[in-house]
DNA sequence: AGAGAAGCGGACCGCGCGGTCAGGTTATGA
DNA sequence: TCATAACCTGACCGCGCGGTCCGCTTCTCT
């Protein structure tokens, strides 16, 4: 799984300390050799998969195990263990914005939202690793942010389709939407083992929620497009 | 905060392998000293608020500290770090069952349902443990089913009633109610730095997603009373 | 084919964690 | 007051983690 071209792993302020790092991009080459390909591959998919099962506590040393390749190898790919997170973690957000960017188009616009929150929450809950990345540190990344605002902003265009088409109530965001995904998810997490499907029943509810006709008037005003980056502002200049 | 008697930090097949270990109760004395006591209160407060602050990796050596203890006198009194956690953990769903109870006899029982979910919602969106804790292995521990046991019968007896008075739609659980707590908490996690009071909005909506005007059917059954213990059963035999 | 850059692997390092223990300290009850 | 059980402390242990390094292998290009 996840075998599509995922992140970089390189951050501009690192500088290579050997000759010809590959984290690097620079104006260099940044072109791998055939086998190094296959094992960054081995590496994205194994890391995919097992950041899903054990969540983002899972070891670069089993990780490595499992995608068959030596421990160095990982940290020649991705500088440190957050660089390989951010890549995956990307790499979901961008998947789940490309779906959007589709549906945007479809004829029906409030089945093409319940469509991508489908999807959206699926994701998430098949992956131990979605809400702690989305909660944690992760979220600061510059590429993070950057996904996730594309995220937020395909997610507004699918809202304000089905807003305009009556389907959804009016004082609903993008934002909304988005934050919601995590929502359905964790309330089905406590019992994901014995009820893997529970997140149907509770992004119902909440899609109920959406609809016009339960409207009663919000306590708290949505957040704003950007709120993402004033978070990660906040946090930096807090603890 | 969190001052009250908070769990015992026992388990019963812990033998304590020093004369009178404070960590069995058994039949004997299970009487503290003075000075042991007001240790073992200012530990749960430490934890506590520590917990609360920097979820559930705090160290045992940075919580002692605050406490103003030594490590070893942790040890003391909690066998094991997970422990510590259970006792907590559970001392939050006693009390949050407790206000339930009270709320079980109010008059408005749309209104005790309202407020049951607010305060739930509030106590986990101001304690970074909370979620991980409902989703990790603390949810096995017997006590903390128990404790959970105890919250969802008190949901199910407000839930019951809200519905009887025509406030909430027929098809939802008081399993479900306690399960949406996490939810609302979860979708304002990402951005609690800079709109701390943000889950109120969340819980806004799905508490409209709860109303009959809202009702559409509902794609999975609700989990059983006893789908937590179920839930530990599937843990254990998988792995 | 051969030179040399690119890539690989796994022993190694320092760190901080949960947990232990021997020996000193203090509350308690007679 | 005093004997003793209960209690506290902090140095200590083993472990597994993220991350480093350098000798060796493998691909690539001419």
């Amino acid at each position: 799984m996840a075998s599509t071209a995922a992140g970089d792993g390189s951050r501009p302020g690192v500088e290579g300390r050997r000759p010809h790092d590959p984290r690097v991009v620079g104006d260099a080459p940044a072109r791998l050799r055939a086998d190094a390909a296959h094992n960054r591959r081995a590496l994205l998919d194994a890391a995919s998969a097992t950041f899903a099962e054990e969540g983002m506590d899972a070891s670069i040393a089993r990780i490595a195990a499992r995608a068959g390749i030596g421990k160095g190898t990982v940290f020649r790919h991705f500088a440190t263990k957050q660089h390989l997170v951010v890549a995956i973690f990307c790499d979901r957000l961008d998947r789940l914005a490309d779906l959007g960017a589709e549906l945007s188009t479809a004829p029906d616009p409030a089945a093409a939202l319940s469509e991508f929150m489908t999807v959206g929450v699926e994701q998430q809950a098949s992956d131990r690793s979605f809400c702690q990345a989305a909660t944690g540190d992760t979220r600061n990344d510059p590429a993070v942010r950057a996904a996730s605002v594309r995220l937020a902003e395909v997610a507004e265009t699918l809202t304000a389709r089905a807003r305009d088409a009556g389907s959804i109530r009016a004082d609903v965001t993008g934002q909304d939407v988005v934050l919601l995904l995590g929502a359905a998810c964790q309330a089905a997490a406590p019992v994901a083992a014995t009820a893997p499907e529970l997140w149907r029943r509770y992004l119902a509810l909440i899609f109920d929620g959406l609809r016009p006709q339960a409207a009663h008037p919000l306590p708290h005003p949505a957040p704003t497009r950007t709120q993402l980056a004033d978070e990660a502002a906040a946090a930096g200049s807090a603890g």
